[in-house]
DNA sequence: GCAAATATCGCCATTACATCA
DNA sequence: GTTGATGTAATGGCGATATTT
């Protein structure tokens, strides 16, 4: 599954694939989403090994968010409002940019297709912000003080250096002054867009990652983290959910339980009554799928008789489903104090 | 072909901080 | 102004998987 993100007006610089879909009303300045779908979640793993098959994805296009950010930073500079990828015929370089794209090498070989869309994505990101992106511009869109640091992940940068960005940007407690890293929260907006963006598929491969961040002027690692804790939070929502149902099936059970043992008791005491009854050989209880009380064959059979259709002694349910009890039931009525 | 080493990613538990009552 | 509760960004560890050596 794809997801590329493009600011702009919807209905027009939109690749062919996009196309498809019905142009919005009237051009207006917004978030384009476009959403590849039809590979499963394993695909999509695979996927954001092998960049190479995005072509054969179906796209779906959404308008999002009017409101969201246009971060001014990511334009073409000071005093221009329109992103640079408007200008472009594509506005979702990073999913154009891998149509039909060969593994690249480094430092002679292939290097793992994990890296390499990735570290050409990064430095792509990279390089479009190193021209119009400033990190803690204030005329940022967005009433925090991120920066960009898209790292300059691949082709010319060692393994190590990698390794040691990504350590950084997970472990490091201090900033590049020294300083303890504040806790910084998200902007509406921000939230806002990401929660859309989950609400289309909660994984996210590393070019998405990145096309998200640069989007909201975020870090990678940030979005990713987002979603990490995004995830957390459904799962834990669905597992509440669950265990409000297994308590409601717990309560159902052992009402029925209850309601099972007391017409045990009333039959053993029918049964002290009436000792002839038991008498009679091998008597068939069939269970009513509806209402689950136990009623011996005669009054089956009786009702049976004149509902052929049926097997429910009451007129209802289905044959299949009735619990034809036996001897266990005549031993237990048999047995009784 | 196989095993060890390495890289990457997601999940999880936890911490740390911001916000609010 | 202080405090405790709550929400959530961020961290570090671990296992799974893929790739490289």
């Amino acid at each position: 599954m794809e997801l590329a993100l493009s600011l702009g007006d919807s209905s027009q610089s939109l690749p062919p694939f996009l196309a498809k879909t019905p142009p919005t009303p009237a051009p207006r300045l917004d978030f384009c989403m476009a959403l590849g779908v039809g590979m499963s979640g394993e695909a999509m793993k695979e996927t954001s090994r092998d960049r190479g098959s995005s072509n054969s994805s179906s796209f779906l296009q959404l308008d999002l968010l009017p409101f969201s950010p246009v971060p001014r930073s990511c334009n073409g500079g000071p005093g221009v409002d329109r992103p640079a990828d408007l200008s472009s015929p594509f506005p979702l370089p990073w999913l154009v940019e891998h149509l039909g794209s060969e593994p690249e090498l480094f430092n002679g070989r292939t290097k793992r297709l994990s890296i390499n869309p990735f570290a050409a994505a990064a430095e792509d990101v990279d390089d479009a912000g190193a021209q119009s992106s400033s990190p803690n511009s204030a005329a940022s869109s967005f009433p925090m003080d991120f920066g960009i640091v898209v790292s300059g992940r691949g082709r010319g940068r060692s393994e190590t250096e990698v390794d040691a960005e990504r350590d950084c940007s997970r472990g490091s407690d201090e900033d590049e002054n020294g300083s303890t890293r504040k806790k910084l929260r998200l902007s509406k907006e921000q939230s806002a867009f990401l929660e859309e963006s989950f609400k289309e598929q909660s994984t996210l491969n590393p070019k998405q990652k990145i096309a998200l961040a640069k989007q909201l002027n975020l870090r990678p690692r940030q979005v990713e983290v987002w979603f990490q804790n995004r995830r957390a939070r459904t799962k834990l929502k669905q597992t509440e959910i669950d265990c409000e149902y297994l308590k409601r099936c717990c309560e159902t059970l052992t009402e029925e339980n209850r309601r099972l043992q007391k017409e045990l008791q009333d039959l053993r005491a029918l049964k002290t009554a009436r000792p002839f009854y038991m008498q009679s050989p091998a008597t068939t209880l069939t269970m009513c799928p509806s209402c689950e009380r136990s009623v011996p064959a005669a009054t089956q059979s009786a009702v049976a008789a004149s509902k052929p259709t049926t097997t429910h002694p009451f007129g209802g349910g289905q044959p299949g489903k009735s619990h034809r009890v036996q001897g266990q039931q005549q031993e237990q009525l048999s047995s009784g104090p």
